[in-house]
DNA sequence: CGAGGTTTTAGACTGTGGGACGAAAACTAT
DNA sequence: ATAGTTTTCGTCCCACAGTCTAAAACCTCG
């Protein structure tokens, strides 16, 4: 049983890891798989947890879960930014890097974004939390467009006054769920309309 | 270790269970996953394989693999379309539906269709083979013209001469790879261009 | 050999989703 | 007031996929 915990921090996306190794533990009897894996970790800063892929590492095989922490919780850990890891125990980078490409994959079509993401932000602050998870640019006014088109964001009526640097203020937002849901209709090969 | 085996056949997507049961067995000393799922079916006919997810059930973990096995394939053994499937034991019925939600989402955005389909195929053979497995009518049309347009498909050339009932001689087709790639670029959030 | 039926193929039209861009709005600081 | 910043709104545009229709190529039957 192995945590992949990710959190969007100040220095990008980072996976916590201590003494060169994820945590993690032995599954006990009668335990539950995902009992398991949050016993392991900080239950309570999880916004979402779910099972990444079973592999054999040495003799024993070995369970990773992703886990996804709030960028604005505070959690004491070490936490090593993903671009550069530290060294790892074996086969433990190969599983953060899956965990990283899952939560790619899934940021553009699911509402994933929720586990990342206090309760109400700015565009601009979930723009810059999904540029992080990404690695790349991403612009405010498509993610917001598309966002709230799917129904995954809502507006909350209320407005967050500007910082020291002056700028209109802006609105806030919150996901309008926080259960994980798939969004896209993945392109292509939908069910004819009737 | 349950392997969940899919094939397209005359009734439609089918599963392989015998006796109530899926394919499986214990896992031996110092064997990779992979390979004790491959040793507990037919390794010959699957044209892919990749590991679904683990779960606890009863006292034991198991993981379990979905195998696809290629529609003109002539395979032995006890198939039982999706659509009805009989009793089994506990938790398989939930892991044969994981499977065909899994396959159904990779046909659209991956090139997994070579693993259900013959070396060579007319569009319309295809397109019978992705109704089946996605339980809806697909326009033979669109579906030329996307998987071509995004490299999975490649004409041979050749010609296939019409069945009993006439019709214009049908083009034939093969996927380009037969290794799983992920083809679509999900819809939205891609890197700016620049 | 021609007429009608069948299947495949190709093209045009349309709608939608999303990337790019620019202007307006609302605020701070000087 | 003026300049600078940040957010927000609107527009343009393109790529992709769904729908529809017509043409092409073959069969069978009279």
């Amino acid at each position: 049983m192995l945590d992949v915990v990710l959190q969007v921090r100040d220095e990008g996306l980072a996976a916590l890891a201590a003494g060169g190794a994820l945590p993690g533990g032995e599954l006990e009897a009668g335990e539950t798989l995902e009992a398991s894996a949050r016993r392991h970790v900080d239950a309570r800063a999880l916004g979402h947890l779910e099972q990444l892929e079973t592999r054999s590492l040495g003799q024993q095989l070995v369970t990773a879960y992703l886990g996804l922490v709030a960028s604005h919780v505070e959690t004491g850990g070490d936490w090593h930014p993903i671009a550069r890891l530290p060294r790892l125990a074996a086969g433990h980078r190969e599983i953060v890097l899956a965990a990283q490409a899952r939560l790619r994959a899934k940021l553009s079509y699911t509402n994933v974004g929720f586990a990342l993401a206090p309760e109400t932000f700015t565009i601009s602050e979930l723009r810059d939390i999904y540029a992080a998870a990404l690695g790349h640019d991403v612009s405010a006014t498509n993610l917001q467009r598309v966002l709230v088109r799917r129904g995954v964001l809502a507006p909350t009526g209320d407005h967050r006054g500007p910082g020291r640097a002056g700028g209109r203020p802006a609105a806030l937002f919150r996901f309008s769920s926080r259960e994980i849901q798939i969004t896209d209709q993945f392109g292509f090969l939908r069910p004819p309309t009737l």
